[in-house]
RNA sequence: GGAGGGGUGGCAGAGCGGUUGAAUGCACCGGUCUUGAAAACCGGCAUGGGUGUGAGCCCAUCGCGGGUUCGAAUCCCGCCCCCUCCGCCA
């Protein structure tokens, strides 16, 4: 969400800032200007109007007479009558509010950008489901639950596991609590992300008892933090979450139907930041340190892009990806991305800190990938790939008790 | 799932239809006193919104949302959450 104040007091600048996310953007914060200047109008009216009720009603004592009583009578009358207006007006207001996306940095990139490429593009091979053989059980995967599940079995459960160990020994490392969130959230906590109403279709709903599932646990780490007021000495936060991820790829049919590159379900380690505003632009840069970090331990080929404002999503102020390259694909993949949501999901979540001086204010809250077991697999398989089918394990997951070598399919 | 009890300021805890945004205590921040500290005493100490250059003024908020009433923290209804007991269960 974006802040009224912002928008009230320099609007053209807001405009000009949304208006690289696309046209119909800003005749939005027109909109909202125009409801905005209504809604003040109107409670201006409608508290003038109870402040005279409460005059009136403190400078008696006891019981009103009859005539005082319908005097009074009156005038709650109007009141109610002027605060039904204001409502019906304010929650236009929010509706448009809540719709609008975060401005996107002055660096965002205007088209998908590299800004940095590590490793060579020269191997080529097999990809992960041909090494992985049976160890990727797609058939009985969709035999339980359809297209885009998978069991993962054998050596790749413990690769999963050694990755996960191997993700948390590094982020306790930088500082990051690990947590284990609820993956079934209220929606709430989807519109406090942006996630609602932005990607919904994206969603998986339990109707029954009006939850979601999770497509990412960054939406249980931002809740974290929920209406509260930090003590400045609380900042930064930082969490490390493990959680199953849900999405629904709608829209994506056809669209890496092989493996596990693209599936409905999957287990994620998210880093989430809760920092100072006057913090957020390095700790960005920090995530993607420990992103990249994480890519050369495992020995990837990688490059880091700047993502097209057009690309960010709804609360993402600047948005960095690292594509791995896949061997098996001879192209570079998306493995990861973190972003810096500013205090755009801050402001939705009211979490806030208390600054030294003055007011509490806003927070700002950053997320990035850690690992994944699906596509962090997907690049350890075909990056370890040797010509007999096998396949080598970086050192630092075999520390963390993966197979030193996964033998090559039958 | 069934039966009870409860949600009040950072915490504890009064109030249960009329100057109650809310007693009191603790914590916290100033000040007096003290060589210093403690104690004691004095003062301050919520959040959001509107308005104003500003001091300020006004409105709202006692889990959330409705309702009754001239007036609700207090009465009624719905929801959420917590606790106790029973049942079920990894």
């Amino acid at each position: 969400m974006l802040d009224i104040r912002l928008l009230r007091a320099d609007p053209d600048s807001a405009k000009a800032a949304l208006r690289r996310r696309g046209p119909a953007e800003p005749a939005k914060v027109d909109r909202l200007l125009e409801l905005d200047a209504r809604w003040r109008e109107l409670i201006a009216a409608a508290e003038e109007c109870r402040a005279e009720q409460n005059r009136a009603s403190k400078a008696l004592r006891g019981a009103p007479t009859a005539e005082q009583r319908s005097e009074l009578a009156a005038l709650s009358a109007r009141a109610k009558e002027l605060t039904e207006q204001e409502a019906t007006v304010r929650v236009e207001r929010e509706a448009v509010l809540l719709s609008l996306e975060n401005l996107p940095a002055a660096d965002a990139a205007d088209a998908d950008t590299v800004i940095a490429t590590v490793g060579s593009t020269q191997q080529r091979g097999r990809d992960h489901l041909d090494l992985a053989g049976p160890r990727i059980d797609m058939e009985r995967g969709a035999r339980l639950s359809g297209s885009r599940f998978a069991y993962l079995r054998g050596e790749l459960v413990l690769l999963e596991l050694a990755l996960i160990r191997y993700a948390f020994t590094t982020l306790v490392g930088h500082g990051f609590e690990p947590v284990s969130p609820p993956v079934l959230v209220r929606e709430e906590a989807l519109i406090g992300t942006g996630m609602l109403p932005d990607t919904e279709q994206q969603l998986y709903k339990v109707p029954e008892d009006d939850l979601y599932l999770v497509g990412t646990s960054e939406v249980a780490l931002a809740s974290l933090h929920r209406d509260e007021i930090l003590d400045l000495t609380d900042l930064p936060r930082r969490y490390a979450g493990l959680s199953s991820c849900f999405r629904r790829e709608a829209g994506a049919a056809g669209r890496d139907t092989r493996g596990i590159f693209r599936v409905h379900q999957f287990d994620k380690v998210e880093m989430f930041s809760f920092v100072e505003p006057s913090r957020s632009v390095q700790e960005h840069e920090r995530i993607l340190g420990i992103e990249e970090q994480i890519c050369r331990d495992l020995g990837f080929s990688y490059r880091v892009v700047n993502i097209a404002v057009n690309d960010l999503g709804a609360s993402a102020a600047k948005k960095y990806d690292i594509e791995v390259w896949l061997p098996g694909q001879g192209q570079y993949r998306e493995l990861t991305s973190c972003s810096n949501t500013t205090d755009f999901q801050a402001r939705r979540l009211d979490a806030r800190y208390r600054a030294a001086e003055g007011k509490p204010a806003h927070v700002h809250t950053l997320n990035g990938t850690a690992v994944t077991s699906s596509r962090t697999i997907v690049a350890l398989l075909e990056t370890g790939q040797q010509e007999d089918g096998s396949v080598v394990i970086p050192e630092v997951l075999v520390a963390s008790g993966a197979p030193a070598v996964l033998d090559a399919a039958v």
